[in-house]
RNA sequence: GCGGGUGUAGUACAACGGUUAGUAUGCAAGUUUUCCAAACUUGAGAUGGGAGUUCGAUUCUCCCCACCCGCACCA
């Protein structure tokens, strides 16, 4: 699907993604030094930065900034009762039959043993049918029997569902209200691929949104809206985000509606992450299985009900690579070719890098370590950088996505400039001249 | 999981059945440098892992691992 009506097309590719996330620290491959391990990957020093910014924004955007939001942090363990009662256990285990001949494999449940294989036309030539489990399985405590089985959640969705009570008899919040969780989830991919696209061990960021039945529309409708704005914060083109409408034949059953929103990757497009209309089949199903009501017993003293629910859904690696790709940038400056991470200010690992124009006058260098702490101070992710010379430092600030370079000069100490530095605006290169006084102010506004 | 491809310093590339496996860039130390990857000196750094063939393997063969491209899978 990603072959028609691409837009505006990116000159980045993967390997200029995945290189610089490599060179520069941001995602190397997991377990690098003994060969790697498919479908795993490692957040170095600024790629652990963008990633829990990424995260700090969705949690102030979804959580902190609303009033009917309440975030949990569920264990990745659970009880395996929670699987099976939302149907993880059962649609999980398809058994998987191979063809003898040329490997191909069918699902049990959908092969008719009388036909040819539909690959290499091989006929009674079936292997035995064997379970596959996207699940990954582990036990708990020192049996290793059937009642210590334990997984690790392929979804954070079922953590929040499980608290669902809880949070009412707690806060017992009007409804609509939501539940917020971010957190590792676990599948075990057949094929990961694509970069950090799809890994084994991920992170997401859920919510449940609670509502009465009767409203679901509405409420879709203002999460649609709400999952653009998210999208606009991590700074990705309007153009490049698509709304995939899913049709019923390829929704779960119990969905009514479906969007998943797409993303132009260098890969294609592919899902960014999916909104769900789930009507009370979760909380349903757990009151089925654990044998405790869900329902919602209205303060008005109307007539309690188990609330449906809305299910925005993101996958923490797919915003940054989405993010990379939007912001991965190719200009010119003085005739020189540059990259750059034209990052939103709010998502860049380091806001601002601090320099002695020379590293080798002592005044210089000491003012600018003077400078430097008092930055870190305020903003935090303040990097010292003197390495070579100053143009390539800024280079450098570039291509990690820092916005504002600091550099202290021969002005910094003396005359009518005294006490101001320069300040580089990473998009457009430009300089101007800033009081000390007035620099955090000025930065961490900017 | 199937088919095809790839695997050499951090990155991007070279080379070879045979002495110290090169180049660029990056990195580290130093000299220098008054704003956009300047220059110089020095240094560290690699044949994915394991078997086999061979007098000798980074090179050829096999197995494993990882990545890439297709297919399948994606509740």
């Amino acid at each position: 699907m990603s072959d028609e009506n691409q837009t505006s097309p990116k000159p980045v590719s993967m390997d200029d993604i995945v290189s610089l996330c490599k060179r520069r620290g941001f995602i190397f491959q997991g377990s690098e030094i003994y060969g790697g391990l498919s479908g795993t990957w490692d957040y170095g020093p600024l790629g652990l930065e963008l990633k829990r910014n990424i995260m700090k924004l969705w949690w102030e955007m979804f959580v902190d900034q609303r009033d009917d939001m309440y975030g949990v942090d569920a264990a990745i363990l659970m009880n395996q009762k929670v699987w099976q009662a939302s149907g993880h256990v059962d649609t999980f285990t398809d058994p998987l039959v191979v063809c003898n001949k040329c490997g191909q494999s069918y699902r049990e449940d959908q092969l008719d043993y009388t036909k040819a294989c539909e690959k290499c036309g091989a006929k009674d030539n079936y292997g035995q049918a064997r379970q596959f489990n996207m699940m990954l399985k582990t036990n708990i405590g020192p049996v290793d029997n059937e009642s210590s089985i334990s997984y690790l959640r392929p979804e954070t969705a079922q953590g929040i569902f499980t608290n669902f009570k809880n949070v009412v008899d707690v806060f017992y919040p009007d409804l609509p209200f939501g539940i917020a969780q971010q957190g590792k989830a676990f599948r075990n991919e057949i094929s990961p691929r694509d970069f950090v696209f799809r890994s084994r061990e991920f992170e997401q960021m859920e919510i449940e949104y609670f509502i009465h039945p009767d409203t679901w529309e509405e409420s879709f409708e203002r999460w649609v809206e709400q999952v653009h704005k998210w999208c606009d914060a991590l700074g990705l083109p309007k153009d490049s985000v698509h709304e995939l409408e899913v049709p019923e034949e390829d929704r779960a059953h119990y969905s009514k509606r479906t969007i998943d929103f797409e993303f132009d990757y260098p890969i294609g497009r592919k899902e960014l992450l999916g909104l769900a209309y789930r009507t009370d089949f979760d909380l349903g199903n757990i009151q089925r299985v654990s044998g405790k009501s869900m329902e919602y017993r209205p303060k008005d003293g109307s007539t309690a009900f188990v609330p449906h629910v809305i299910e925005p859904s993101f996958g923490v690696e797919r915003a940054i690579m989405a993010v990379l790709t939007s912001a991965y940038t190719e200009d010119e400056v003085n005739g020189e070719k540059r990259s750059y991470l034209k990052l939103p200010a709010h998502l860049s690992p380091v806001k601002v890098a601090v320099s002695p124009l020379l590293k080798n006058k002592p005044e210089l260098v000491e003012k600018a370590k003077e400078v430097h702490q008092l930055l870190k101070k305020e903003i935090g992710a303040v990097m010292w950088d003197d390495n070579g010379n100053i143009g390539k430092r800024y280079r450098r600030q570039d291509e990690i996505g820092t916005p504002y370079c600091v550099v202290i000069d021969f002005e910094t100490l003396e005359g009518d400039t005294k006490d101001t530095v320069t300040v580089r605006n990473r998009d457009t290169t430009k300089q101007q001249r800033v009081k000390i006084a007035d620099l955090a102010a000025q930065l961490s506004k900017a």
